[in-house]
RNA sequence: GCCCUCGUAGUUCAAUGGAUAGAACAAGGCUCUUCUAAGGCCUUGAUGUAGGUUCGAUUCCUACCGAGGGCACCA
């Protein structure tokens, strides 16, 4: 349709004998001002010293001689200077028909062909699972699943770093300690490995011999050089990790890859000394590694004055998150050799990763061309109400339970088995997380108050799950009725897609349901998943007051059939955008 | 000090340079002898300051004020 509008505005723009630019279709703001406008007029008034208005009036009575033939436009006019299209009620009927018959209605080819790797989530080993990590979590999955959406082949991928003096931390506290009990579960030890790290951090910060003493464990694991760390490390690197794995089962996650820091760091460690300034080699090899102070730096400033210098291999050899990340990517392009590799962080290591990208830049061009770092705000609690049980730090697991034991004990009362409950809570628990971590831009930071997230009411995941467990409750009595989807009614000779009921205004709902694949492909476009978040909060909107306002199952009414289609389009359309926010969408609730 | 990001109703967020700046929460009123009222309908309220570019600026540019992040051996 965008494209036949497009068409139309070209053909009479010739035949006005004006040199036409690219026309710019979109939605008003406002329903009341038709399905599609464009401003043409109003930018091609400058150049042709034109008023602005009297051209749109101009080029919609052109258009208007061709529209007889088109059977999806009601009207065109022109307004302020806008020029507006109205569609028709047989393309809405039209359009109805297209998502129930369309299994995917709603993806795009923007990614055809392309290989896209994501990597997100990246908790430590030996330290929490942090709300960070649950930010992370829920973006990048949302990414991956709207550039599948979107065409691609995508490749999930996770970066842990299991080396480093966080370990070392929770390794001198563990030393001193002693082991959690065999008994408890897998997440109470990860916990206690945790508050472990925590107490060693504080250890490390305040007293100057203990401070020696972890950095003598950090390089005991490097070099796994002494059997009892050894066997502590191999222990609580598996814990924690088997605590990670049943976080991203209630997330919804499925890594394809685990990428870890012992891995990555010697293939780093190789790449900076290749372009060290005194390495020997190929006269090609940049040689932008410099030794400064003992330790070996790359002076970014020196490339772009808004960089600055980061060490890379510290002055005990030992390499950084830098070097690290150059041995990251070059084993990511050598196991997938994707078309685009995204990296997803918080925006604390934005500037880091400039840095980085600058030197990859330098020593591989066309594999930094690949790269994209796409990085999102904090999360912060609205209030101290969120105090956790027992005075801990507030985790992005105990948020994750926290949030599915309130809606728990909303449903309580429920007419479901213990196991539904369970399933429900679960699901709607985690969608009131990830909704408001989904629902804004992602760059910003996020203020999360846990009450409203959970409550049902307004922009909210649960409020969104509730309006698809609605239409499916109302699908379920269409079925008991045999009330089935249609569209061939009265009015012969007007095609067989005329609705009943003459006269009837299109509904709000099915001026939206369409423009779903548009919303998807803008978001895939810009990696953005907040603009399927405002979508489909409009439609709900919308369902619910259609909903409201005309009983649907009725078999009195000739219109219930085609009701019943609208139901069931926006059902699937709910799910099929839940689904790229990574939500679950309950068939009760 | 330098470099990023960001300042929109009381609060939390929207708005490819366009029309009367949209929602939600909070406050008040109405609405279940209809399919889930955890709904729906109605009322009240905002672009940090000062300039500039433009027919038109929340959006682009400059300065200022304010918030967050980063700036050498943590990630």
């Amino acid at each position: 349709m965008k494209e036949k509008l497009e068409n139309l505005i070209r053909e009479s723009l010739k035949n006005l004998d004006i040199e036409s630019s690219d026309i710019f279709l979109e939605h008003p703001a406002d329903l009341e001002m038709g399905d599609y406008s464009t401003n043409i007029a109003m930018i091609l008034a400058k150049n042709l010293e034109m008023n602005p208005k009297e051209l749109a009036e101009k080029i919609v009575n052109c258009v208007r001689q061709d529209l007889t033939q088109e059977k999806g436009i009601e009207n065109i006019e022109a307004k302020n200077g806008f020029i507006n299209f109205y569609l028709s009620q047989e393309f809405f009927v039209n359009s109805i028909k297209d998502v129930l018959e369309n299994k995917n209605f709603g993806k795009n080819n923007l990614f055809d062909g392309k290989k896209v790797m994501v990597e997100y989530s990246d908790p430590n080993p030996f330290k929490p699972f942090h709300i960070g990590h649950l930010m992370s979590n829920a973006i990048g999955e949302s990414i991956s699943r709207i550039v599948e959406f979107s065409g691609a082949k995508t490749v999930r991928a996770n970066y842990q770093g299991d080396v480093g003096p966080h370990v070392a931390k929770a390794i001198y506290k563990l030393l001193q300690s002693g082991l959690p009990n065999e008994s408890d579960s897998i997440s109470e030890k990860a916990r206690y490995i945790g508050e472990c790290y925590s107490n060693g951090s504080n250890l490390y910060d305040t007293d100057e011999n203990i401070k020696k003493e972890i950095d003598e464990i950090n390089k005991k694991i490097y070099e796994k050089s002494d059997i009892k760390i050894n066997e502590i490390y191999d222990w609580g690197r598996m814990v924690t990790l088997e605590a990670f794995e049943e976080i991203y089962k209630k997330l919804g996650t499925n890594f394809n890859y685990y990428f870890f820091e012992s891995i990555v760091a010697p293939i780093g460690l190789k790449i900076v000394n290749e372009n060290y300034e005194s390495a020997e080699g190929p006269e090609h090899s940049r040689r932008i590694f410099e030794k400064s102070d003992g330790a070996i730096v790359f002076h970014a400033e020196k490339y772009d004055p808004k960089l600055h210098t980061r060490v890379f291999i510290n002055s005990k050899g030992l390499p950084t998150y830098e070097t690290k990340e150059l041995g990251l990517t070059q084993m990511k392009f050598e196991k997938e050799n994707p078309d685009l590799s995204i990296v997803i962080t918080a925006n604390e290591q934005e500037e880091y990763m400039k840095v980085v990208s600058k030197a990859l830049e330098i020593m591989n061009p066309e594999i930094a061309s690949r790269m994209k770092h796409i990085v999102h705000g904090m999360m912060r609690l609205a209030s101290g109400k969120m105090s956790s049980r027992k005075g801990n730090v507030i985790t992005g697991e105990s948020l994750i339970i926290e949030s599915c034991d309130k809606i728990l004990e909303k449903i309580k009362d429920r007419d479901f088995t213990d196991e539904e409950k369970k399933q429900v809570s679960n699901d709607v628990g985690v969608a009131a997380l990830k909704y408001s971590i989904l629902k804004q831009n992602i760059g910003g930071n996020i203020i999360y108050d846990a009450e409203k997230s959970i409550s049902f009411e307004g922009d909210s995941g649960p409020y969104l799950q509730y309006s698809y467990a609605r239409a499916n409750s109302v699908l379920g009595k269409a079925k008991v009725e045999n009330i089935l989807p249609g569209f061939v009614f009265l009015k012969p000779g007007f095609g067989d897609l005329q609705k009943p009921g003459f006269g009837e205004s299109v509904f709000e709902i099915e001026k939206l349901l369409y423009r779903f694949p548009e919303i998807v492909e803008r978001s895939a476009k810009e990696f953005a998943p907040h603009y399927i978040s405002n979508y489909l909060v409009d439609i709900a909107r919308a369902f619910n007051t259609f909903y409201g306002n005309s009983k649907i199952i009725d078999k009195d009414d000739l219109m219930s059939p085609y009701k019943v289609a609208i139901t069931l389009a926006f059902s699937l359309i709910m799910k099929n955008g839940l689904y790229l926010l990574g939500i679950k969408t309950p068939e009760r609730m």
